[in-house]
This record gives structure tokens, C-alpha cells and sequence, in this order.
DNA sequence: TTGTTTTTTTACCATTTGGTAAATCCACGA
DNA sequence: TCGTGGATTTACCAAATGGTAAAAAAACAA
């Protein structure tokens, strides 16, 4: 295992662990953490498993550092969440990108939804760490504008939830809404439309 | 293997049947198809695993048949959506009736969500056959509410999108609202609120 | 070029897991 | 109560899987 302790990675190791992370992404991304093996990994890769494991201390290893770095770029669009914009126009805009981040990054997605799924038994510490304060953050910020008039009664947390279920739910129940929707059709222009509809309908409701 | 050709079931046969099925239920949704094993389910079940095998023709089996047998309870606040009662009344009452399920069967919405997350590998004829025509049935009923300017302009397909995505979130991402809210709170009467708040915005809106 | 360190491969291993064969047990009708 | 067929257990197995030891190869510094 390379000694990291203190040294510079070498190009060869920041090229595998790249190539490694990348092709767990896709492999736990579809299969789910129990569903993976590491020689599917492997095999995306173009490494051998023993390689792959000379990079990683194990499977759990990878999983976990994969999450880890992925939760910075996952969280990155309800930071961008700005206390000082115009409430409504800061929300919207957060639904639109949280969508565009689902259309454009699906297994990351998939793979924090297969996580959850399962407990987030690897990830809860993390997500305490980093998901709860931001949260909690942009919760009280929300329920400022309310507080100012600014925006409707409504429940910062619930609405939030709202929007991460309904713009996940393209990426996470993708096979779903290809079937009902047939497979060539791409969903995002209209789930786009909808959901501005429907979340400015709830931001503009009389207060 | 019971020679179900024809034979009408033990009362032995009835009962195994259905104390596997709920073993598997259990296992199956909290740790996906993958992640469950038949010896956690013969566990579960109180049975050996040679004789859970006795009544079903294998892992697969297992989870298809359980599959396939809740479907119809799966379905079912979406059968009831009336095509001739109140357009608001019927949508929010559906929204009311899958967040109930989403909060009295939590297994069930996991055990669909695993499935449909990893691509419906064993369940896409099962939905082709019961889900898709249901969807659109319903989907042409609340368009048809739409064209007769009940309802303002909005797409049922979406529509029905977001509500399965909002409701079922509280069950499949249990985890994750425990972490954000706090363990001991049960999120259900305010996410009834803000839902109910929500989809009255959009159905109010004007037309 | 040579010696040393890093990277990769080869050859394994122990455990888990889905599944089976066959013996045994047991419920129940005649 | 005895026989028979359904139900259950015991004892396995082959494949898959996460992981390791050690040799070989490649990279690199002097």
C-alpha cells in the first residue's frame, strides 16, 4: 500500500486512484455497495483486483472515500443558497440546479440514494459532519424570510426535502420514468417546467 | 417442491408461504436484493434455509413473487383517484392516502425503491403490466380535468412524478430525515402539512 | 549501469452464499 | 395403528468473493 503518511502521491497513484473512484462510481452507483464486487471494479478500471486493493485498504475504502469526496459536489448547490439574494429567485434557482446537477450526475444520485436506502450505515458520520450544518444553515435562513414576510408561511425543512425528492427522483427512479414516459423521451425540459410551476406556485401563495 | 400444479395449498403451505414472504419482506428492503441472503431470511423466517427453498424455487423467486404480490397494494390509492369526483379534492385526497402508505408500509416503498433504483432488473414486465396502464389511465383523466378547465394547466405525468417522489421520500430516505430532524420526531403531520400546502398551491393556480 | 523503491502480477486462501441430495420426521386419512 | 405423502433436517457442494503473500516487473535516482 503506498505510504501516504506525509509523502507526495506519485502521477501513477493520483492517475489509479482516479481511475479506481471513477469506476466505482459506476459500478456501486448501479449495483449498490453489497451489489458491487471489486472485480467488476477492477475490471472497469482496466486494473487487476490485487492492483486495485494496493490503492485501497478494501472495499469499504473505497465506498467510503468515494462518498466523502463526491459530498462536497453534492451539497455544492444548496451552499450556493444566498442569504442575501431575493428569496424567491435564491429557490427557484436552487431547483434548477439541483435538476440540473440530477440530469447531469445521475450516479452520483444513485449512489448516495442506494446509501440512504440502506441506512447510511457508511456515510452517517459524514453526513453529519457536512449535510446537518448546511442544512440547518439554510433551514434558518428560509425561515428568516418567512419571518420577514418576505416568503409564505411554509416549513423550511419539508420544503427542502420537497425539492430533493423531486429533483432526484429523475435520476434515483430513472427506469421508472423511462418506462412510463418511453425511453427516447427526455424528461428533464418538462420535469424542469413542472417543478418550477409547482414550487413558485408555493412561494407565491398569500402569506 | 409443493406440486402446486392444480393441488390446492396445506394449511402448513399457506402459513410457510407466508412467513417467508414476510421474512423477506424485511430483509429484502433493508438491504436490497443483493444484500439480503437466504440465510438472513430463513432466520427471519424461524425456517432452515433448505426448507425455505422447499416452498420457493429460489432467491429470485422469493423476491419476484413478493414483489408481484404487492403491487396491487402499491397501486391502490391510485385506483381510487376518481375520475368523477372534485379534481382538487381527489388529488390532494391521493397525496393524503400515498403518504399514509409511504409512513404504514416504509418496507414496501424500500423494497420498490431498491428495485427501481438498481434499473427494475426483475420487476420492468410486472410494472409494464399494472403500473404503466394505470398511470396513463390516470394520467388522461387529470388531463382531461385540465382540457375542461377544472384544473389549472399543469402535466399530470410530472404531476404524479412528484407526488410519488415527495411522499415516498419519508420512507425511503428515513434515514437521512432522522439524521436532519432529530430521531425521536415523527415528521408526518408537518410533511402532511407542507404537502397538502404544496400541491393546493399548484392546483390552485390560476388557469 | 546499478541499486533501490514503487507498481503489478501470479498464485493462492478462507468465507460466504445459493443451492441440492437424501435421509428423516411427522401429519393424517384409511 | 399403520402406511403414505408432504414437510423438515442433515450434510453437503460449487461458485463467487474479499483479501493476502510473495515474486516479478517497471520506474527511477545516483
Amino acid at each position: 500500500m503506498p505510504e501516504n503518511t506525509a509523502k507526495k502521491p506519485s502521477r501513477i497513484q493520483q492517475r489509479n486512484r482516479r481511475v479506481i473512484l471513477e469506476a466505482a462510481l459506476e459500478v456501486f452507483s448501479r449495483h449498490g455497495y453489497r451489489g458491487a464486487t471489486l472485480d467488476q471494479i477492477a475490471a472497469e478500471a482496466g486494473l487487476s483486483k490485487p492492483n486495485i486493493l494496493y490503492y485501497f485498504n478494501g472495499k469499504e475504502d473505497i465506498h467510503v472515500t468515494l462518498l466523502s469526496q463526491l459530498m462536497e459536489t453534492w451539497l455544492d448547490p444548496l451552499v450556493e443558497l444566498d442569504p442575501e439574494g431575493d428569496p424567491r429567485r435564491e429557490i427557484l434557482d436552487y431547483v434548477e440546479r439541483k435538476l440540473t446537477m440530477s440530469r447531469q450526475l445521475p450516479r452520483e444520485s444513485r449512489l448516495f440514494a442506494n446509501e440512504i436506502l440502506q441506512g447510511a450505515p457508511r456515510i452517517a458520520p459524514e453526513l453529519e459532519n457536512h449535510l446537518k450544518p448546511l442544512f440547518d444553515e439554510k433551514c434558518a435562513v428560509i425561515a428568516g424570510w418567512v419571518a420577514d414576510g418576505k416568503l409564505p408561511a411554509l416549513d423550511p425543512q419539508h420544503l427542502l426535502f420537497s425539492i430533493w425528492a423531486t429533483t432526484q427522483h429523475y435520476a434515483d427512479f430513472e427506469a421508472q420514468a423511462a418506462l412510463l414516459l418511453g425511453p427516447e423521451v427526455d424528461p428533464e425540459p418538462r420535469a424542469a417546467a413542472h417543478l418550477q410551476a409547482m414550487f413558485g406556485a408555493l412561494l407565491d401563495l398569500p402569506g
